[in-house]
DNA sequence: CTGAAAGCGCTTACAG
DNA sequence: CTGAAAGCGCTTACAG
């Protein structure tokens, strides 16, 4: 595998008999306000596109001081969520003439951390966080290095923040499902357990807050061992609802389940204990996947706006749009979709 | 924002009351062979870390005309195949020193080169490929700069290549298929459906060449309007799904799905057709997904091995293992999942 | 054990 | 209309 040497702006400069200067601002379009001849323009492109010239973009970052990289950190890949966030950020940034950097930090705060100094280190000229752990010590970090964070459904204490109306959409999620058991409410004690989440993770803290404003505007009392925070993995969420299940001698009516992640240990439980058939249950769940859609024939799913959460985000970061720049905190609201279903 | 300048080594040095040769060579670590005492050493990066000092990276590639970059071009994330691709790429690369950058062009060949090019200009020293349309024009574009390009799932005619065996994927699943219908089998004619995939797609045409094997195996003909190689998107597959049903008459009784994209088509027809129930057709389906796996009661899905196939990648990339660079292609085989099902 | 100097490939005032 | 020169922040022979 030969590496041969990629043409410079000398080399082109050579084979042209012009200079290198010329050369240069010809390739990287600001030979206009030089005034130089389309003729010599248009032989030199010519040429460059012969000899297969690629501009050494950290030559012309480190002399711009000026990377054109932007950063952005997501937990992971596997859910449509953040997916689809990675997706429209990255086509999004591309258009603005970024180069998009995406990576996923596994919800490691120290992984966070890394991936952020190494950011910094290649200069990237924005860190978009979304879904991390420790959002504050890597805004922390930029902001020693003077590089602006923006925060996707993170609170905004230290960054400015673009945030899911995750207690409003936590709310009517709540309202759905004790809807679905109304006729079966024989008392004024809730009987639908919270499950999934960090307990001390923002977005779960406004959804267990919403979950509780339901039942009060529902005139139900909640216990507190009905919401679980027991982490978002499959297995711990299987684990806890295992727990609760034997603890609690019944199965409840309804359950708020605080991602799809979790709800992938809630079916788990459910294929290992057939004895209990999830169709009778109320299934409500955090994020919207096609496919968990699907299951049982009685679940609703917020989704939220990634298009417009996205649209606000290139708003901040686009210079000709300044307009709302002074606000520290964006909201988006959810949506509510009821199955359709189910197979 | 004020964005202040990051310290240089020349900043260091005069601190340090030392020369930028040496401040670069400790914080580059190549201090020991130069025999600096580690007294210095550790004065220079005490300051090092109390002036927040961050190496430019592009600076540094520029200069040792290595870049550290490696570049993986994906079609989508939203699937779980390229997805754990993407997050399992980003870590091994990581471990290896590379900076790694992934980037989703949606089965877009004008985005594809795109992308390639503009990871050319940053001298990626690497270029990956999954899932392309058009990796031969991604290779010939590396070539032409010298830069090797692996494919994954791809075919090897231009770049070293990382193969799922999707042949015999297709055998098996098919197999199973038959398998479940085989009571069911009135005559000698099969009824089973190949639909998703594009036409010139190497896997697609693998996995056709596949369900074709087990047909012939199974001493079943098979007519070639039951191969709908109508696109992988959803709404293509139902489309293409409808049109097929309108035509038969009748419902096939066993589907092979040529991703899960495709499946959420299949799935959206049955949901408005109620009168069909989709439990009652023998499912396979190419990809795994957690909760498309509990579709149905009666599915069984193909899942690549993503691990074996980085294990082989980052073997590939290592200078150390120089054992098998000598190959053109590597196949890796999957695995069937049966649902245990299933909700 | 340490430093001065060259050079990676660009961009950008500056001079003409 | 065009070119010579400086400089972005590193690394690496080279000299001592």
């Amino acid at each position: 595998m030969k590496r041969e040497k990629s043409p410079t702006i000398y080399d082109l400069a050579k084979l042209a008999g012009s200079s290198a200067s010329t050369v240069g601002s010809i390739l990287n379009g600001t030979w206009h306000k030089r005034r130089i001849s389309s003729k010599l323009a248009e032989k030199v492109l010519a040429i460059a596109k012969e000899e297969g010239y690629s501009p050494n973009m950290q030559a012309r970052a480190l002399r711009k001081e000026k990377s054109g990289f932007i950063g952005m950190i997501v937990p992971m890949y596997d859910n449509r969520y953040f997916s689809s966030i990675a997706e429209i950020f990255e086509q999004r940034a591309r258009e603005m003439g970024f180069f998009p950097i995406v990576t996923c930090t596994r919800r490691d705060p120290k992984l966070e951390l890394d991936a952020a100094k190494s950011m910094l280190d290649h200069r990237v000229e924005y860190i978009i966080c979304t879904g991390a752990t420790d959002p504050d010590g890597v805004a922390d970090l930029c902001k020693s290095k003077g590089v602006p964070t923006i925060n996707i459904d993170l609170p905004g204490s230290k960054s400015v923040s673009i945030i899911s109306d995750n207690f409003s959409g936590a709310v009517n999620l709540t309202a759905d499902i004790l809807n679905r058991i109304k006729s079966n409410t024989k008392n004024r004690e809730s009987n639908i357990l919270f499950i999934g989440g960090r307990p001390n993770d923002h977005n779960t803290i406004e959804r267990v807050r919403g979950f509780k404003n339901a039942h009060f505007q529902a005139n139900l009392t909640l216990e507190d061992d009905y919401i679980l925070t027991c982490g978002y993995a499959a297995d711990h969420a299987e684990k806890s609802f295992s727990d609760f299940i034997k603890a609690k001698r019944r199965m409840p009516e309804g359950i708020f389940i605080n991602s799809t992640i979790s709800l992938e240990g809630i079916t788990n439980w459910f294929i290992k204990n057939k004895h209990h058939d999830i169709n009778n249950v109320a299934l409500g769940c955090f994020d919207w996947d096609p496919f968990a859609a699907m299951i049982g024939n009685n679940s609703t799913m917020v989704k939220q706006d990634v298009p417009v959460m996205m649209d606000i985000l290139f708003d901040l970061l686009n210079p000709m749009k300044k307009s709302n720049q002074h606000l520290k905190s964006y909201q988006v609201s959810t949506k509510l979709l009821k199955s359709s279903r189910n197979l």
